[in-house]
DNA sequence: TCCATTTAGTTCAGAATATGAACTATTCAG
DNA sequence: CTGAATAGTTCATATTCTGAACTAAATGGA
């Protein structure tokens, strides 16, 4: 039996870890997916938080960068044909960023293996697997992160 | 009530996004935890995972970084003083990390604030939160990706 | 109504982190 | 015993990132 410390019983210390282990393992999962054009990583991750046009400052959130670093990878994006660039219709200050048609494609190649590689990585039986959405989705609702269209 | 697409309503989709949204909140909490000396994501994410010494190559896949990367990274926290390299007692090629004093110290004071900042992001009930840690817990294990000290 | 402050996104210089190829040393399987 | 595979390192280069400073626009208080 492996040799604990303290800080290895606490259930924080194991949902930190299990969160993280998850996390890259469906990144390298996702990773492997073809994808006409070819995305980078925080491309994939940015098609597939724009369900809908998003504001690039809350996008940059979700994917937990910059703006500066956000605004380059949009940049990218757009040129590439992604997605592109709306004016806000209420703040002209503000950028919406929405999927192109080939994003759209890309987004949906994506989205259709989610069920099959979540469940590779995983592992969990239906019941888990249901459970551990439903928990997921409550931390989102939770923190108002649920994607809405602006309003 | 938002509009949802097709891809917007499986599970999969919704555990793809709800972890990668628990994880980047996560990380960012995790980065406002003060510890001397200061240390990159990559460094904190690596102290968090050496319990005990582990080879060098397992923890570059718990990262999801290249081995080159790795390399770096282990050269600046060696020479920092936060781990040191072992040498392996069964093959000659590989090393093994462990922390250092000072390492112990700096995950001790991340293991001990792990409980607060997981209930601060994720806001779930005692019951939850121990559902999703026990989810957490048995997708480590079908993946033999707890950690165990190397025999 | 005016104005100081705040916010949204961009540009820039530079830092941090990453990869693939090629390498050495070592292990393993046939 | 030997060829193939593995563990980790070095190197050149690519990718991604940040903070400061900026412009344009919105906001709130006097």
């Amino acid at each position: 039996m492996s040799p604990t410390t303290l800080d290895e019983e606490t259930w924080g210390v194991r949902t930190l870890m299990g969160v993280h282990d998850l996390y890259t393992r469906l990144d390298q999962v996702v990773e492997e997916v073809n994808i006409d054009p070819p995305l980078s990583r925080n491309a994939r991750k940015l098609i597939v938080s724009i369900p809908f046009p998003r504001k690039m400052g809350e996008l940059a959130d979700t994917l937990g960068v910059t703006k500066p670093a956000f605004t380059a990878l949009a940049d990218d994006l757009e040129k590439q044909g992604t997605l592109r660039r709306e004016r806000h219709p209420d703040d002209r200050r503000a950028w919406l960023l929405a999927l192109t048609e080939q994003g759209e494609t890309a987004r949906r190649a994506l989205m259709l293996q989610a069920n099959h590689f979540v469940q590779s990585v995983t592992g969990l039986n239906a019941k888990d697997q249901a459970e551990l959405t439903r928990l997921l989705d409550v931390i989102r609702e939770t923190n108002g992160n649920t994607e809405c269209p602006y309003s």
